[in-house]
This record gives structure tokens, sequence and C-alpha cells, in this order.
DNA sequence: TTTTCGACTATTTTACTAATATAGTCGAAA
DNA sequence: TTTCGACTATATTAGTAAAATAGTCGAAAA
């Protein structure tokens, strides 16, 4: 049963480094901390991971699994199309939030980590572009939604909420996220959502 | 009449430095290069321009001033609102590849210039936001459009657009930008602009 | 008087180097 | 099988000297 006190041990690893790389972003996090952190020598990580890289794509990983769990069970409840996609997009606001904080992106990090998250996230933008698009084929399908290129739409709203987010946080050097700075990006992202739905144009 | 003559001197360092920043960005240019190009000795610039800033800002304006002529021929002309918000939009997108130009923004020279910017923009935002702002009032007036925050809508559609140039040429290190890639996102550009004007719900 | 510029200064950037810190290895010990 | 101390090679940082550059000034030219 060694199997199951590894995979123990690797998570205390994932837990502390993600504590660590959420507080001061990937380069600013050395393996001797990770290490300390959980009372044990730095040599001993690497007989749970390859490398630093490896354990960052893990946690990584570990939140796109969830935010994926939690988008799917959000997905197959009996919600109208319009209700999923607020939903989604709420969610994805969440992830994007946390994603941002491992790399410390804002300040200056995003170069260090650039060449490991395109990695990554070629997958799980696919994903993520098919669950949009699904979204919006189903609201399709049962009349609830008017559209002519749901993928097409997918992808423009997915980059829209990224795009908005880099805007909004583009400036943030230093100091930590403000609170009602992240309410006044989450509302715009909303008005951008809500507006994409009912659309401004009266005829039709 | 050296009123005259001084403007058209202004002018000429104007072109200069307007073609260099184009090229180079703003950190990347000196101020003897912009005399050179004139035959100009550099202490000269001085005596039309109290710093290179100044010159720069004033690059910057020509540009602002150029586009707010155009886009305000557009306001007046007599098309239906939806067509003006389409035209504005695209002006708007020209206007900010010639001002990302300057600066070179998405290799590195976004910090050299964003104090610089930060305080040309404040009114040239707010002016930009009653324009559209403007559209949409304009287009709920005449039952065009059904819309119930104009202003705060028409932040969120500028907001948009800044964000999706952020996030589409944030990558773009080094090589100029592509001209298939700039075609891609105003592409995306319109399609955003389209589903926001007519929506995706087909009740109501 | 208005405009130009050579020569100068103060400050910032850059290029280089030495010192430090860090990722990753290895073989021995628990 | 798992842990770790001691080690290495590489990358980062700190410090510094050299070069570049924004901006000044007073004299000369127009």
């Amino acid at each position: 049963m060694n199997e199951k006190l590894t995979r123990d041990k690797e998570e205390v690893i994932l837990r502390s480094a993600q504590r660590r790389f959420a507080s001061f972003g990937y380069s600013k996090v050395t393996m001797d901390e990770i290490a300390e952190d959980i009372g044990m020598a730095k040599a001993s990580l690497y007989y749970y991971f390859p490398t630093k890289e490896a354990i960052f794509r893990s946690v990584v990983q570990h939140e796109q699994e969830e935010f994926l769990g939690q988008a799917h069970s959000t997905l197959q409840q009996k919600n109208s199309a319009e209700i999923k996609l607020l939903e989604y997009v709420q969610l994805r606001l969440k992830l994007t939030e946390r994603l941002n904080n491992l790399s410390h992106f804002p300040q200056q990090g995003w170069h260090d980590v650039k060449p490991i998250f395109t990695g990554l996230f070629a997958a799980f933008v696919e994903h993520e572009t098919r669950c949009v698009t699904h979204i919006l084929q189903e609201g399709k399908k049962t009349g609830e939604f008017r559209i002519e290129h749901p993928q097409r739409t997918a992808m423009m709203i997915l980059h829209v909420l990224q795009g908005l987010h880099l805007r909004f946080f583009r400036d943030y050097d230093q100091h930590t996220v403000n609170e009602s700075d992240r309410a006044i990006f989450e509302q715009e992202a909303l008005c951008f959502v809500n507006t994409v739905l009912h659309g401004i144009l009266k005829s039709k």
C-alpha cells in the first residue's frame, strides 16, 4: 500500500507549493522553502517530482481539474442555457484569479511562466472552448438562443473575459489586488455577458 | 509672422519624432536622432519643446485629435446608431494600433510611457466615453436600441476593445505584428460588437 | 530679437564581473 | 523504498566602471 502513501506525500508537497506560489508567484518560491514548509529536505522533493516546473504544472492542473469538475456539474444541471452561461462565466472568473495569483503575472512573473502556461493551456483552452460552444449550441437547439456561429462566438466570449482581466490588472504592480476593484471587474464582466445575451437592438 | 514659421518648425520636428517613435518606440529614440533627421542640432529642439516627453505628448495628442475629428464627422452623418457604433469602433481600432506603435508597448516599452499615457488619457477616455454613451443614448431615444445603462455599457464596450487588444498582442515580443493576425483581431472585435448589437437571446 | 548650436553637466543605461542563490544530482544512510 | 547531506553547474543578483543621453547655457549667426 505504499502507492497510497506516495500519493499522500505528493498531495502534501502540492499543498505547500500551492500556498507558496499563490503568495509569492512561481519565480519567487524556492525548492528549499517548499521543502522546509513540510519538514523535508529539498532533495526529497525530487523523489516525487522531477523538476520545480513539474510541481507548478501539477498545481495548475489541480486548479484546472477542480474548475472543470464544477463546470461540468453546472452544465449537467437542468437550467436554461442562459443560466448555464452565467454560472460558467462566474466560475471561470474565479479560476482566472487563482491562476493569476500562482504566477503573480501582473507584476513581472509572466515571462517566467509563459512557456509553462502555454503548454498547459493548449489542451485546456480547447476543452473550455468546447464547453462554451456546447452551451451555445444547446441553447440554439432548444430555440433559446439565436446565434450564427456558436464556436466563433464562444471563442470571442472567452477572449473578451481574458482581455478584460488583463486590462484590469495590467496596472497592478506591487500591492495585492484590491477587493473593491475586483468587484468592479466582476461587475463589468457580468455586464458584458448580459449584453451579449440580450443585445441592445430592439428590432427582430 | 514668425509665429507661423515657429509652428512649421514644430510640425517638422513632430513629423520626424512620429516616424521614429512609430518605428522604434519611445524609449529607443534619442533627441539626437530626431534632430539629425531634420538637419538640426539637438539643442535646437529645446527651443521648441521643453522636454522629450513634451514631444511625445504632442505626437500622441495629434493622433488623438485626428481620431476625434474623424469620429466627430462619423457621428454627424445621418446614419443609424448601429452604423455609427460600428464605424466608431473601426476608427478606434486604427487609433489603438497607431498609439500602440508609438510606445512599442507589447515588447517592453509600456512602463516607460505608462505615466505619460495615463496623464494624457484621462481626458481622452472621458471624451471617448461620452462619444459612445452619446451614440447609445441617441439610439435609445429613437427606439433603435433597448438599453438600460448607456454609460456603463459604453464603458464596457471600450474596455472590452482595449482588453481584446491587450490579449492579442501580449505575446508579441520582437517581431512586428503580423498582418493576418491583425485581421483576426479585427474580426474578433467586430464579432464582439455585432453580438452586443444583436444579442443571442431570442425572447423579447 | 529670434533662432541655432557647440560644449558642457548631471543623470540614467548599459556592459561587465564577482558573489550569491538556486535547481537539480548522487551516493550513502535510515 | 524513502530520506537527506554534500556536491555541482547554472542562473540570479549586486556592484561598478564606462558609455549614452536628456537637458543647460552662453555665445554666435541670422
